[in-house]
Parts: structure tokens; sequence; C-alpha cells
DNA sequence: ATTAATTTTTAGTCTAGACTAAAAATTAAT
DNA sequence: ATTAATTTTTAGTCTAGACTAAAAATTAAT
């Protein structure tokens, strides 16, 4: 079966939203993340659940079926290793890709995801650190933590972001923070959690806790 | 202005009918090309007269403006460029590139064609020998001859096709004709034009006519 | 346990881009 | 110069995917 931009837009979505939790997904949520009303994603629900992409009830919320995730894992296959291309081979930034990807991601041909895999030399991480789901669907767990639960005085590695807005690359760019930086957490401030951070060589520098929690590490 | 992927896909079409003549296109051919019916043609193009991308008379055909020109020039320079990236790069067959490309032509991002085309190192032509339009629309002339029309014991270079069918390209793979080849016109039939050729050091290849009119060649 | 607030759905509309059937122009044929 | 054939356009419809406004469920608050 065949799927429209729409509809894999929406599947996509939902599959993020659904990696969070364990509960059903709420129409509002995914109305705020499509750009779309409420109403005009009522009406889409109904269509994925007609086509089996989605469990459905209504006002009780939606969930991928499994069918539904191994769509939604194939256009995140795909958005990663466009990403891949984009920074590796055309010299891209990590904050300016996103949107580009976001195209790519809909093209449509078996054989080219899988050539543009063996010519990128089968990348399992994106440039932001995000896995790259397998041509099966299989998802390595990677077990990264939030820079925002690291203890005081540990020390750890900087292995993705769990946000690719350009602003906030931009931000961590501007701070020197890439992957596979060194971090040492020299203070945490009780008031607003933000935190004060040692980058190898480098001065100590500070960041917010919205930050901290949005930047994956290994320890 | 922004442009559709119905727009798009018109204004690519019109181009190259506008390519064989001096004349305005007329609905049919266009309903033709497209897959749509005449009705359908007639509305596009008054959507299309409208935003100053053709010049259109009732019932007397359209034709390009230099607008309309710039948009058809710059999604064949993104077609022709992906089709380089899929042959050189991914390793696909000439014949296997149109459709992917089809799609990729529609990725809508300045600095992604150049910095691809850059990456592909500044190619002039295409694996089918069709020349690349410049970022400014400039196609370079190539000044190639029709196999069809060459003299009797010349002796001529393959530089490439007028017609990117997988079928037809298959043919010629089958028959060894790629672009670079060396051909010699041994025999022409008056028949029925049918044309015996010398590839180098092969034994001669017999090919009809309509093939012969679909391959482009240098003296 | 009601009532109020919030969320979700339904009903009805709109637009792009396709369609068919019929009308209007144009072109070809006597 | 008419008439016939062909091409093109108009008028009206349909579908996907959005929308608004109002109705219906659910959840929160007293």
């Amino acid at each position: 079966m065949t799927t429209s931009l729409a509809e894999e837009n929406y599947l996509k979505i939902i599959y993020r939203l659904c990696e969070g939790t364990k509960e059903d997904i709420s129409t509002n949520s995914i109305a705020e993340l499509t750009n779309n009303k409420a109403a005009s994603v009522t009406d889409m629900l109904q269509k994925l659940a007609e086509k089996g992409w989605v469990t459905y009830q209504k006002y009780q919320g939606v969930r991928l079926t499994k069918i539904g995730q191994n769509i939604a894992l194939s256009i995140i296959r795909k958005h990663r290793l466009w990403e891949v291309f984009l920074v590796e081979k055309l010299g891209y930034n990590w904050d300016e890709v996103h949107e580009i990807a976001e195209q790519l991601e809909h093209i449509e041909s078996e054989t080219l995801i899988n050539k543009l895999d063996s010519f990128l030399d089968f990348p399992k991480i994106d440039p932001h650190g995000d896995p790259i789901p397998s041509q099966e669907g299989e998802i390595p767990e990677l077990g990264y933590l939030h820079l925002s639960e690291v203890k005081l005085n540990e020390t750890c590695t900087l292995m993705g972001v769990a946000k690719d807005s350009a602003v906030f690359l931009q931000l961590l760019t501007k701070l020197n923070l890439s992957l596979g930086a060194r971090l040492e957490v020299l203070e945490i401030n009780t008031f607003d959690r933000s935190v004060s951070l040692k980058i190898a060589e480098q001065e100590p520098i500070f960041i917010s806790h919205e930050v901290a929690k949005n930047i994956l590490v290994k320890v």
C-alpha cells in the first residue's frame, strides 16, 4: 500500500510522540507538532486507522500498529541517512540539514536508500548522534543520559542531542560543544539547575538546565 | 513565488515541447505527456498564465515566458545533476535513474544543488549525454547529430541519447552501445532506413531507423 | 455528584488538481 | 462556402487534506 506525504508526516510524528511514553497519544499533541488543527488530525487518524497503521479509539488517543511503526522507522532511516550524506559528503553543518532531510525522507525507492547506506559506509548514527534504524527497522538502544542527569564532578562524553532545531545546534556550536567533546560537571546550581562545565582544555562554560536536558552523553 | 509539484511538472513538459519547435504548444500534446486529460491541462494553463510563467491565448496554445523557462531549466538542472550522482556515486546504471531523478528534481534548496554540483565536480553532461544547465540557466549547445543523419561510411562518436526510457537504454546496453563508442556506418537500407554499424573491434550490428534517430553522435 | 473547563469529534466548507460531458472554436474536407 | 471532424474550453463533480463553528465526551473542580 502506498503512503501520501501527509500520511508519512503524521506517522513520523506519532512515532516520535509514542517513543516518550507508554500512554496513547492525544489528538492535540499531534495537532501541535503537525501544525494542524485538532479537527484535521481526527480526520487523518480515522484514515490511518482504516489503513491499519494506527489503533484508534474515539476520544482515547492513538498508538502505532507494528506496520505503522515500520513505515515510520523507514522514514526516520531515510531522514537520518540523508543527513549523514549532507554533512559528510556535501559539507553542511549539523544545524543546516534538518529542513532538507525533511524533503528527502519522502523520496520513494528501496534501492536508493540501500545504495546510499552503502555509499556512506553503513553509518550507525546521524550528525546529531541519533541512531539510524536498520532496513529491518531495528534501532540500536544507545543508553545515553541527559547531561542534566549527570552527577557533580562526573566526566562524560557528548554523544548526541535530543533536539534538532537550528538555534539550539548553533548555540552548542558557539559554546564549542560538538559530538565527542569530553565534559566535566563542575557545578550544579540548585536555584535554577543551571550547570557549569569544563570542556577539555578550555575555560569553564555555563549552560541552563534547558540546554543540559537536550544534550545526550555517555558517562 | 513558490511552485507546486504539479506546476513544476507542467513547466518541465512545456519546456520539452517548446525545444523542438518555434510554434506554440497545443493543449493536447501537453495532455499526452502529463498523462492528464485536455480539460485538466486547460485549467492548469490558465493558472500558469496567471502567474506569468506562460503566455496563453485561448485555443492558440502556450509558450513559456522567460521566467517560466528559468523555472523549467532549474528543474532540468536538478534532474540531471541527481542523475549524475546516482550513476557516478551510487553505482546505478543509466537506464535505472530516470524515475528516481523525477522525484529528486523537486527537492527545494538552492544551496543543496550547488553543493551537489561541486561534489560531482561540476559535470557538464548527465549519464545520457544531455547537457546540464548552469545556475544561470545557460545550456551549452552541443551540436550533436542524430545517428540517422550520418552519411554512409562516415565514422562518429556516440555522445548521447534523445530518449531516456529504460527499454531503449537497455537495448543499447545489450548492443554494447555506450557513451563514447566509435561507430562506423556500414550500410543504410533505403527500404526501411535501418542501419548497419561497426563498433570498434566488434562484429557489425544492425539497428532500426527508430533506434538510429534516438542516438546522438559527433562526427 | 454536579457543574465547569477542556478536549475531541462531527458537520459543513474550501482549495488544488484531477475528472466527464457538453459546448464552442478551429481546422479540414467536400 | 458550407458541413464535418477535430481540438479546446466551459461547467459541473470528485478527492485529499486542510479549515471553522458547534456538538459531544471526557476530565477537573467544587
